[in-house]
DNA sequence: TGTACACCTTCCAATGACTGGAAGGAGTCG
DNA sequence: CGACTCCTTCCAGTCATTGGAAGGTGTACA
């Protein structure tokens, strides 16, 4: 075990890894681009305080929502800024929302042309079928 | 203008791009990975016949369905196979199927989460902020 | 004290599917 | 011959990790 396991006031990447449930490969990561700036022990450990874990955390949600580094980036920043407008916020918020709904709409439309050709196609063992027909370019004889 | 315009037999990669749709870029990769084999002219340009044409339009279809490259190197296999069994090719698009219909399941879980964030913040000025409370991992006090 | 073994470090490379750009050759027009 | 467009190859970057190698550190145990 570290030189915490409770309210210590440093641990090892594993174990930051392990409460924060990220990968230590994602945390140095999270480093190198400048997202948490972890102090080091004499050893060359990074020592990892409550706030950083607590950053990590954030991270994580963010990124589990889809904000892209970035867009965690600045609402990281946002959220340490004690003057912040919530507007900031929710203009990210929006962006990124949009984006998740023209990705669904992309996405349901495939989902639609697949399913379809799907459910036309026989799929035994003759070689006839729909789904090669529309991918050449045939235009389908129905629905 | 090339050595066709219409029926003849070979055209340049800027001519097939124009005709398919496909950046020349993207033809380039297609043939470092094997997708298409276009013959050379004397010259050292691509000389690409009209079967590299159709092809390229197969390819552009597949991966504008949301298709991976392997699967559209197996789904033109298939359809240059005469004795192709088309449950192999149902086989692929099922597969296909799957994972879209998990990727939309992920984003409208991420669209409800953030929808319902965005539109319980005031958006003005003010520091406080629902979307923020989440990340930092408070719990909601209502909805 | 030696020696396992887990854990930590850095650095490099790969993923998927392109895309951008540099440096230079080829074709064509005037 | 110059100007211009199109073509070529090669290298690097995108995004957010992830995998692995090579080697240092900490600790438990015989």
């Amino acid at each position: 075990m570290g030189a915490a396991g409770n309210g210590g006031w440093a641990m090892n990447i594993g174990e930051v890894a392990e409460i924060t449930g990220l990968p230590a490969k994602t945390i140095r990561y999270y480093e190198e681009i400048g997202l948490i700036r972890p102090k080091r022990g004499a050893n060359g450990y990074r020592a990892f305080r409550e706030s950083d874990a607590h950053k990590l955390n954030f991270l994580g949600r963010a990124r589990g929502l889809g904000f892209s580094i970035e867009e965690c980036r600045d609402l990281l920043a946002l959220w340490e800024d004690e003057g912040r407008a919530s507007a900031d916020v929710r203009a990210i918020a929006e962006g990124h929302l949009q984006r998740i709904e023209v990705k669904i709409a992309e996405l349901s439309a495939m989902r639609k042309t697949l399913g379809d050709l799907v459910r036309h196609c026989h799929g035994d063992n003759r070689p006839d079928c729909p789904i090669l027909a529309k991918l050449a370019g045939e235009a389908a004889n129905r629905g």
